[in-house]
DNA sequence: CAGTGTATTGGGAGCGCTCCCAAGACCGGG
DNA sequence: CCCGGTCTTGGGAGCGCTCCCAATACACTG
């Protein structure tokens, strides 16, 4: 048998805790949202009633009345496995929560599908009525930043599409990140540094080859576009062009990898080819994720703070719901960390 | 400037859609929630009616009104990171994501801290009126269950915490996982075969050890409790109890890791020792993460089903809300499977 | 043809809250 | 002592929906 049906669940409402203060619904209501045109004993009087009865708002009762929902959405692409996979997710999703745990902000899990999906999800945000949402991992080419923006629903994505992103975003150093451990790897002696990029259509993976490339200027190295082989992010990806380095490159002594996962590919490759790491070739890959810890010798790695990019996402989106003065959109960029393994 | 404000998001109301449908407004709610007792005409007049109108309706005012929401929450208890980690939480997530993707379920994520919040979750999860709970990787002592078992509140969790589990739950086969893994050890030859155990609390740790002991008695080897060394599920606590084992039993030629982390330190040991694997020493570990695919050598491991396991977490939560007719809370297990390696 | 049922419909009465207006309490200046 | 202001307060009017009751329309049955 379901349990026969209560008002609000059982549970007190506004009013009675007004009536146990003895004090009108609309005093109760501003005591309760904090408003300061009220006069001390009567907040007293109030606050007691609702520890007493354990008072909590209910929620869609708010919604409805007040015109917001005090939710946001993490949307996250579905098949973007790369981004659904480790760490990203779970790191990104502790750090909204930690930013989310002192408001009475929910999160809201929306995975979207297919590109068609995409579209009627934004009509889907705004009837549900979240009050913001968090784009993770979009693509250049994605419509729901712009539909959004449309239907004037504030948002922040996680990682600029291209130099001059319109919307709010945080993103983690991917330029200096890569610098640094281009930087590292000549300090350490070596010459010849190749790198494996990611998708070039991503921006962050283009940044990462800016910073490869800012290095080696900044060494004073010549630059040598056989040196630079294009990937995928995949294992696969980052074999393939570790083979085509070899190839073209046979004295190569250095590979900077744009992931942690291509830089596994890279390994397996070098391995069979009978380089040792470090000794014959450094290997540096980027995303410090568990492969990096386990992998054999452990692998140097680019860390990316992502539980803070995911602190920073909520607060922005915190602060674009509260009604930022709508100046420019503000980016954030966070530093990124070099971790020395045994691989460089 | 933020927008003005408009009425329900400038959004059509249920009223609109009845009025341009030219019916009162109980029929166009009777036809939007799929009632039979509305003519053949009628609906589709309503549905054309919202189909130009765009109308999707509003959670807030459905969920006042009928003492519902939509919505269940996914608990996920912060601290513990063993679960939160890799992979486990985005591949539950992406499984229940799935089941809900065609029902108009929301799923909320809820990051529950120390044992103090939880108690204040329950009645927050009744207050903001979640249909549900998904609870994961609650410990046998975890109070939750019990008070949202008391408010009522349908839950599904996952790992039944002990023999006789009340709720009801999803799980992986963790006796026959390890049944498996060991029986296929004993297969190649292996004649010595230990084990290194999770923290016996956890009931499917518990479980795991009990298969490894039915594996034994099938294969007829003598029980030799000298060759089970509990520990922890962290890398440190498989590297300590690999060395006990190595110091009792010199001679052992397999290793039952009850988690791939805590294979990986048991191997770190191993190699220390200049064991090779799997010539010397057969390993096998459990939960096929990351860390089995790329440790060197690549690690033998039973895969449980976590996706699926979060779909039919979803499933089983889905239809108790509906008002499955109250019998014994259901229990799925489901079946493992051994990917096996070069580590055996 | 009256009587009884069945299928379909409209709309009133809320759900618990926020917003806001008007009323009361109180203060000080003239 | 009266008047205009400020500070508090109570409670009406919704928010958009579901639930449910009563009304209507129609089809039979006896």
């Amino acid at each position: 048998m379901a349990a026969a049906r209560v008002r609000n669940g059982g549970r007190p409402t506004l009013e009675e805790v007004a009536a146990r203060a003895g004090v009108g619904r609309g005093t109760a209501s501003r005591v309760i949202n904090g408003s300061p045109r009220v006069s001390e004993a009567t907040r007293e009087a109030v606050e007691a009633a609702v520890a007493e009865l354990g008072y909590v708002p209910n929620r869609a009762a708010r919604a409805l009345a007040g015109n917001r929902t005090d939710a946001i959405a993490l949307v996250v692409p579905e098949p973007e496995t790369r981004f659904f996979a480790e760490p990203y997710f779970s790191a990104i999703v502790r750090g909204v929560g930690a930013a989310l745990a002192d408001t009475d902000m929910q999160l809201l899990l929306t995975l979207a599908g297919n590109d068609r999906e995409r579209r009627r999800l934004a009509q889907y945000l705004t009837a549900h009525r979240v009050d913001g949402v968090l784009l993770v991992a979009v693509h250049a080419d994605d419509p729901l930043p712009e539909l959004l923006e449309q239907l004037g629903m504030p948002c922040v994505i996680s990682g600029a599409r291209h130099a001059n992103e319109p919307l709010a975003s945080v993103d983690s150093d991917n330029f200096d990140g890569a610098r640094a451990a281009v930087e590292h790897l000549i300090t350490r002696g070596r010459r010849s540094v190749a790198t494996i990029t990611g998708r070039l259509e991503v921006y962050g993976a283009q940044r990462r080859l800016d910073g490869y490339r800012a290095a080696l200027a900044a060494a004073g190295l010549p630059p040598d576009e056989r040196l630079i082989a294009p990937a995928d992010f995949t294992e696969e990806g980052g074999a393939r062009a570790m083979r085509e380095l070899l190839a073209r490159r046979p004295h190569l002594d250095a590979v900077f990898a744009a992931s942690d996962v291509m830089a596994a590919g890279a390994r397996q490759v070098l391995r069979e080819a009978d380089r040792r790491i470090p000794e014959d070739v450094a290997l540096i890959g980027f995303d410090d994720s568990v492969v990096a810890r386990h992998m054999h010798p452990a692998l140097t790695s680019v860390r990316q703070p992502i539980e803070e990019m995911g602190r920073r996402m909520a607060q922005l989106l915190l602060e674009e719901i509260a009604g930022r003065v709508g100046e420019e959109r503000p980016t954030v960029v966070l530093p990124t960390e070099l971790v020395v393994r045994d691989s460089s």
